[in-house]
DNA sequence: TCTGGGGTCCTAGGACCC
DNA sequence: TCTGGGGTCCTAGGACCC
């Protein structure tokens, strides 16, 4: 059965939800001017999270250090981010799509994929996803792009045509005249290291990919990936809308310095706070991990990891710091310069440990005491926001 | 201009077992 | 005495996404 699959995308998420909080505070919409949503701007390293159309116009893009936008537009707006906000710009967006059907997948905080098979029987499609979007920027006050196609990976991809506020379909037959013509790097999957080695043999619009013999496109890129991308290229998908929410394999966090460090107490200072966030996440979500993994950054970012796998599994902070401790060791001579450290834990279950020890660790209920402290602590300062 | 933070998946080589 | 082939698991590294 052929399928109709809406992708839904807001406009520069962050900035659109920033935009609409500082609007229903009386303040200027900064969707009209060039602005940005970054981190720190007083920290040097701090990249640009989103920009707004006119900022786009100028050439600042997302990821790129804010100095550099602030040499391309000197009157560049700032402004910081606020993730409980977008969380619930997001939800509110999330149960508009719903209403069109239970049939839907949140692929990140600002977009979905909505499975309209059902509901478009007799109907004009176009006419539905230019109601959705109506209704998101009439309820919630911000604007998306829907994209219409028979399968994800075309909606998603006409979703990214002309912004914002958009409509745009790319049906089976419409691939070679609105998809083929675009680079390589349109396409999704297709980031710049693949570009590059694309380009290099002379694969550079989509159609060159999509009518590339496949022992070419394997020796480039592998097997499993070609199998993709020539799939792809051709228009074709057949992954399903996955309404189920899939659990976490792994979770992770990581502190870049505002300067390079080479002190080992720093280092630790950060390893420490990294174990204590990442810890704390899985108590949370109630999982135990059994792989321990942690990774430097070099000034020329050049990466060093190492991973451990535990004899059990824990949610033990001092654990998981301790194995982190001992790799960092095994990886940094204590003077090179680092940039930013990480750490993350992996192979997690539900299941609770069995203590086959005879002799427990004394030291584990100390761990455990603190552990509790530090999640209650954290709480506390949850509510307290509220 | 000098590059954040949080994820997923794939590949390749080595160890180990049958 | 020297040899094979397949499967699985682990680790390091790298690509992509938002």
């Amino acid at each position: 059965m052929s399928r109709i699959i809406f992708h839904i995308d807001v406009n520069s998420a962050f900035l659109s939800w920033t935009a609409v909080k500082m609007v229903m505070e009386g303040k200027p919409d900064i969707r009209l001017v060039p602005s940005v949503v970054s981190g720190d701007p007083n920290d040097r390293r701090s990249i640009v999270t989103a920009a707004s159309i006119p900022a786009k116009k100028l050439g600042i893009k997302t990821a790129q250090p804010v100095s550099m936008a602030l040499r391309t537009c000197p009157s560049l707006v700032l402004v910081r981010g606020d993730w409980e906000w977008y969380k619930r710009c997001s939800e509110g967006f999330i149960s508009i799509c719903r209403r069109y059907s239970p049939l839907l997948q949140q692929f990140s905080i600002d977009e979905c994929f909505i499975d309209m098979t059902l509901r478009c029987q007799g109907q004009d499609p176009v006419a539905l996803a230019t109601q959705l979007k109506d209704e998101i920027k009439s309820e919630l006050g911000f604007t998306v792009n829907v994209g219409v196609g028979s399968n994800k990976l075309l909606a998603k991809m006409a979703s990214d045509f002309e912004k914002p506020d958009k409509v745009h379909t790319l049906w089976e037959n419409e691939v070679p005249q609105k998809m083929w013509p675009l680079g390589v790097r349109d396409l999704l999957w297709v980031g710049k290291k693949t570009e590059e080695r694309l380009t290099a043999y002379g694969i550079h619009t989509i159609e060159d990919l999509a009518k590339l013999e496949m022992g070419s496109l394997t020796r480039l890129v592998g097997h499993k990936f070609a199998q993709q991308l020539h799939e792809n290229a051709n228009g074709r998908d057949d992954s399903p809308v996955e309404t189920e929410v899939a659990e976490a394999k792994s979770y992770s966090a990581e502190r870049t310095f505002s300067r390079d460090y080479t002190d080992p107490k720093d280092i630790d200072r950060a390893l420490f706070n990294v174990a204590c966030i990442v810890a704390h996440r899985i108590r949370r979500d109630d999982f135990r991990a059994s792989t321990v993994s942690m990774f430097i950054k070099h000034k020329d970012f050049s990466v060093q990891q190492k991973q451990t796998s535990l004899s059990q599994p824990t949610d033990v902070t001092a654990i998981i710091l301790n194995e982190a401790r001992r790799m960092l060791g095994e990886i940094w001579d204590g003077q090179t310069p680092i940039r930013q450290v990480g750490l993350g834990v992996s192979k997690l279950t539900h299941e609770n440990a069995v203590q086959m020890s005879l002799f427990e660790d004394p030291k584990l209920e100390y761990y455990r005491e603190w552990d509790r402290q530090y999640d209650e602590q954290r709480a506390r300062a949850e509510d307290a926001r509220q």
